[in-house]
DNA sequence: GCACACCGGATTGTCGACAATATTAGGCAT
DNA sequence: ATGCCTAATATTGTCGACAATCCGGTGTGC
C-alpha cells in the first residue's frame, strides 16, 4: 500500500481583489459537446444514425478533436455508442431498457423528493406553486408540449431543493437518455390533467415538509408515469407507422 | 419535428461462415483507458494529485491522444476532474459525498435485490452460497482484506442475476467512485463477522424466491454497512493522522 | 515589505497529415 | 443471377508539431 498522503487541493486564484471578470472562456470543445448533445437529445437524428466525425465537425462548424472528444464523452453518458474502427451512432434505447430507466428514476425521486420535504423553504415552495400555475395555463391552453417542458423544470427544482448531487446528477443522465420515450406519453389523452393534480399532492406535501407523504405522493405520480410509458410503449409496438419496412427486422435482430 | 423515421441498425458481419475468427483487437486506447481507470481505483494516485498527460502517456506507454481520450471518460465517470487549461486531477469525493452516493447505492441494491429474487435459479443459488463459504474462510483466516473483495464478488453476483444492466451500470459506476471509503469500513472491528451473517441471510432469501424479505436482508445488511461508514469517516475526522498540515485548509475550503 | 507587471518553463488544446481499418464497388468464374 | 476475391473509397485512430494558456519566479517602484 502507499503512503497515505493527500495532495493539496488546487489553489484557485483567491477573488479577494478580483482584477477583472473574466470573461466566459470561449472553451470551443465544451461548446462542441453541448451543442451536440443537445442535438441529439431533442431529436435531431434518427436512433441508430451514424455520426460521422468529419460531417459533426463542418456541421457544428468545430475541429474533429473536439467533436471526438465529445463523442467519448456522450458515449460514456449512454448517449451514443461506439464501435472500434466503426464509429459512433446515436445510441437507441430499447422499450425494456426505458422501462429499467423509469424504475429507477422512481427509486431516485422518491428518495429525493423525501430529502426535499427535510430542507424545503417557503421560497421553493412559492416557486413551486409557480410552476404549477404555469402548468394549469398550458393545460388550459391545450399546449401538451409546453406542459412537458414545465414538468420537467417542477422536477429538476425538487432536485435542486433536496440538494442531493449524486442523484440529481443520475436523474439528469436518465432523463436525457429516455427522452425519445417521454415525448410520445404526453400524447395520451387525458394523462396531462392527473398529471397535474398529483404535481399539487406532492406539493401540498413538501409542504408539510412530511418526509413520507412527500415520497407516497411522489409513488403515486410516478406510479402512473410508469403506466403511460407501458402504454405509449404499447401503442409504438401495434402501430409502428413510422418504421420503414425493411427495418422491421429490427425486432427480430438476434442480439 | 423531423420525420419520424428509423435508421436501420449497424450490419454485423453474419456469423452464418465466419471464415476466421478475429483475433480481439489490440485496441491501444481503451486499454490505456482501463489500464489508467485501474491504477485509480486501486489507489495509485492520491487523490486531488495532478495527472499530467505526458506522463501518463510514459508511464503507460501509450500516446497522449489515448491519455486524453481515457481523461475524458473517466471525467464523465466521475473519477477526475478536468477544468479547462488546468488539467486533470483524481477527484476527491467528500464525506458528504461519500454517504450520498451510500445513500444512493442503499436504494439501488434495493431494488436489484428485488429483481434477483425473481429470477434467481438454483446454479446461482449455488454460487451465492460457495462465495460465502469462500467468505467464511477468509473470516477465519483473518483477511479483511480478501474479504472485502469477495464482498465485491458477491454483490457483483446478485447484479448479473438480477439482469438489471441500467441499475448494474449505476451501481458499478458509484463504487469505483467512494472505493477509497470501502477501504476504511474494513477495519471496523467484528464488522467481518456480521457482515457475513447478512450475507447468509440475504442469500437464504433469495433461496425462498421471495422480493420482500430479500429486500429487507439487504436493507438490514445495507444499513449496517451506512453505519460502518459513517464511524470510518468519524473516526478520520478525528484522526488526520495523514494530513500534512497544510493541508487542513481542506476542511475550510469554501466551495 | 508589498503590489504589480512581466518573463520563462510547463502543460494543455488544436490542427493537419498520415496510417490502420472497415465498407463498398467492381470483376470474374460458376 | 450468385458467390467470392480484389481494388477503391470512406472513415476512424494516432502521431507530431505548434499555438494558447497557466503557473511560478523575478524584478521594479513605492
Amino acid at each position: 500500500m502507499k503512503t497515505p498522503v493527500i495532495a493539496r487541493p488546487p489553489k484557485r486564484s483567491s477573488p479577494a481583489v478580483p482584477r477583472r471578470e473574466p470573461p466566459p472562456a470561449p472553451d470551443r470543445s465544451a461548446d462542441a459537446y453541448r451543442r451536440l448533445r443537445n442535438e441529439i437529445v431533442s431529436g435531431e437524428f434518427h436512433p441508430n444514425e451514424r455520426l460521422v466525425e468529419a460531417d459533426l465537425a463542418l456541421r457544428l462548424d468545430a475541429g474533429r478533436t473536439a467533436i471526438r472528444a465529445a463523442l467519448v464523452r456522450l458515449d460514456q453518458e449512454g448517449l451514443v455508442t461506439r464501435e472500434p474502427n466503426r464509429g459512433a451512432r446515436v445510441r437507441l434505447v430499447s422499450d425494456r431498457e426505458a422501462l429499467e430507466i423509469e424504475e429507477v428514476r422512481v427509486i431516485l425521486e422518491q428518495m429525493i423528493v423525501r430529502h426535499a420535504a427535510q430542507r424545503v423553504t417557503a421560497t421553493d415552495l412559492r416557486d413551486l406553486r409557480r410552476s404549477i400555475v404555469r402548468m394549469r395555463e398550458r393545460l388550459a391552453q391545450g399546449d401538451p408540449m409546453g406542459y412537458s417542458g414545465l414538468n420537467a423544470e417542477f422536477h429538476q427544482r425538487i432536485w435542486a431543493i433536496a440538494a442531493h448531487g449524486t442523484a440529481g446528477r443520475l436523474l439528469a443522465n436518465l432523463k436525457s437518455q429516455s427522452i425519445r420515450f417521454q415525448y410520445r406519453t404526453i400524447l395520451r389523452p387525458g394523462r396531462t390533467a392527473s398529471s397535474l393534480r398529483e404535481h399539487e399532492a406532492i406539493v401540498d406535501a413538501l409542504a408539510s415538509r412530511n418526509p413520507d407523504a412527500s415520497e407516497a405522493a411522489m409513488r403515486q405520480h410516478l406510479s402512473h408515469v410508469v403506466e403511460t410509458l407501458k402504454w405509449a410503449i404499447e401503442a409504438q409496438g401495434h402501430q409502428p407507422i413510422w418504421l420503414p419496412r425493411a427495418a422491421s427486422s429490427i425486432a427480430s435482430d438476434p442480439e
